[in-house]
This record gives C-alpha cells, sequence and structure tokens, in this order.
DNA sequence: CAAGTGCCTTTATC
DNA sequence: AGATAAAGGCACT
C-alpha cells in the first residue's frame, strides 16, 4: 500500500522540501534512484519514494519513521533564514533550497563516516553495501533485494580478512575494533544524543577511526547536534575563499599553505563556522558542501 | 586503454 | 604544536 505525505500543508506555495538534493548531497550512501523513485533502507525500512511537487509518495515505512528519517518537522523556514547570513550561502540555499538533513541511526552513520575517510563518493556506496550484502539481513520490496545495515554483534564477529573484502581497506580494522567497542557497551550511541555537542563529541574521539571530522558528521547526521560544523576538502575551500577576511590572516596562509589539516586548524574552521553561522551550522555547511560539489 | 590524480581523513612518528 | 608519511583501492580524467 502506497502512503502520502503531506510535506507542507497545502496551503503554502513553496514546500520546503527537496528530495533529491537530500540524497543526492553525500550525507546518506545507501539510496538509489531508479526511474522516479529512490530505493532504500532506513532502520528496518525498506523503503521507496519519490516527490511530486508539493507532496511526497512513499511505500515500506510509515508516516512517522519517514517524517523522522526526512525530519520533516524541522522549521525550516526559520533554520534558513537564520544561516543565511550572506550572498554565498544564499546563493546555495536559492540552489539547493528544501535540502534536508537526515535523521540516521547512529551506529549506521559512525560506521558510514569511519568508511568515508579517504575516499569519494561512488567508493563508500561500495564499500557500504558490501557490508551490507555480507553480513545484513536480506529484504525485499517488489522485486528488489536491499539488505539492512549490519549490527554491532555481526560486524564485531566479522573477520578482519573478510571486512576487507568489502573494500574497506586499512578501514577494516577501525571498523572491528569500534563495533567491538560498541558490543562491549564501552559507548552507547543512543546516549549521546542527551549529552551536550562537546561532550558527545569527545567519547566519539575515543574510537579508533574516528577523527574530528567523522564526529562531526556522526553528531550532525545521527545525534541531533545541529550545530556541528564538519570540515572537509571542499568546506576548507569554501572558507578560504568566501570568508577569509574573518579569519585571522596568518592562519589563512598557513591554512592555505597546508595540504591537509592540522588538528588545531581543523578546530578553528569549524569553531568559525559554528561561531558564523550559529545553531543551524550544520545545516550551512551542508548546503555549502553541496553546492561547491556541484558548481565547480 | 594506461597512467596519473584525487578522494567528505586518521594515525603514527618525528 | 606542526609537519610528514603511510594507509586499500576505487573513480574519474
Amino acid at each position: 500500500m502506497n502512503a502520502k505525505l503531506s510535506v507542507m500543508p497545502k496551503e503554502l506555495h513553496e514546500p520546503i522540501f527537496d528530495l533529491n538534493s537530500t540524497l543526492c548531497c553525500g550525507q546518506a550512501f545507501r539510496w538509489d534512484k531508479q526511474g522516479q523513485w529512490w530505493f532504500g533502507i532506513f532502520g528496518k525500512n525498506a523503503c521507496k519514494i519519490r516527490q511530486k511537487s508539493g507532496s511526497i509518495e512513499f511505500e515500506g515505512a510509515d508516516d512517522r519513521s519517514v517524517k523522522n528519517y526526512f525530519r520533516l518537522s524541522d522549521d525550516m523556514p526559520k533554520i534558513l533564514s537564520d544561516i543565511n547570513k550572506d550572498k554565498h550561502i544564499k546563493n546555495a540555499i536559492v540552489k539547493f533550497k528544501g535540502l534536508r538533513i537526515l535523521r540516521q541511526e547512529p551506529w549506521e552513520c559512525l560506521i558510514s563516516y569511519i568508511c568515508a575517510t579517504y575516499k569519494n563518493i561512488p567508493a563508500i556506496k561500495n564499500m557500504l553495501n558490501n557490508l551490507s550484502q555480507k553480513f545484513g539481513e536480506e529484504t525485499h520490496l517488489e522485486n528488489h533485494s536491499l539488505y539492512v545495515f549490519p549490527s554491532p554483534t555481526k560486524l564485531a564477529n566479522a573477520s578482519l580478512h573478510s571486512l576487507e573484502a568489502c573494500s574497506l581497506g586499512y578501514r577494516a580494522k577501525y571498523v572491528s575494533e569500534t563495533a567491538k567497542k560498541i558490543c562491549d557497551a564501552a559507548l552507547d550511541l543512543e546516549s549521546l544524543k542527551k549529552k551536550s555537542y562537546d561532550e558527545a563529541r569527545r567519547e566519539l574521539l575515543e574510537l579508533p577511526g574516528v577523527g574530528p571530522k567523522v564526529a562531526d558528521c556522526v553528531l550532525l547526521f545521527s545525534l541531533e547536534k545541529l550545530e556541528a560544523f564538519p570540515v572537509d576538502l571542499w568546506i576548507k575551500r569554501a572558507i578560504l575563499k568566501y570568508y577569509a577576511a574573518q579569519l585571522p590572516r596568518p592562519f589563512v596562509e598557513r591554512v592555505t599553505a597546508q595540504g591537509s589539516l592540522s588538528n588545531t586548524s581543523y578546530g578553528k574552521l569549524s569553531s568559525f563556522g559554528r561561531q558564523y553561522f550559529g545553531k543551524y551550522a550544520g545545516y550551512a555547511q551542508e548546503y555549502l558542501y553541496h553546492y561547491e560539489r556541484t558548481s565547480t
């Protein structure tokens, strides 16, 4: 059975949701577009979804989980006006208006971004699909096979060799060790939602394979920390391009010269983003990221 | 089609 | 603290 969900009250001319931007922008890696339908799986919901102007149509998940996953309750007019600080971010907002941060499952999100280090998006998709096919439960939607993301136990018990065989490379041991820590309850991911950004971040950084960037991605995309401002290569470029005047000159020169970001440079760029864009800095980051990646 | 470059970085080491 | 190198292998040109 199909479910229909009005994204915004009908009387609004501008439903602020853009399914394509949301699923294309590189925050989640397990969606595929076939025709007008996106096929994917979140939690145990093997799902297909499409958008027709003001409404989305989907199958395989209930209203509540769809609203939750796509953050359809976020107050977009407020968020967008909040982060709309200058003409640069405005360009991104105009172009991708309706792009939403997804509310991903913390465990899958954590492993996704541990895998994402030093990889491009198609390769990341490949790794996560390999892991899911090899270790996750198979589910079906029509004639499609979709695989639930494997549990911490499954990955903790997987041999290093079998993880490497999913094209994880050196990430295999990080995934394995992190899975074991989560299984041993050395860290309870869900509990981080209730903690502050700083405290949750500190705890994530204890995990092998998790540095500042990965931690910020997990905080933003799965742990309710919309102020998190992950800084990758593209965001670093964007800040140097648009906001250099707002940063100390020597710092800008140092970062420009640096190939990769030092820990302290990362911290300065990220806290600039948080201070400049405010409590929804993560949304600004995602708009900037997608804009920079697609318009150059 | 081969070869080179880059990849939503982290870790280890100096 | 900052710089540097190493770490799979895939995708794209």
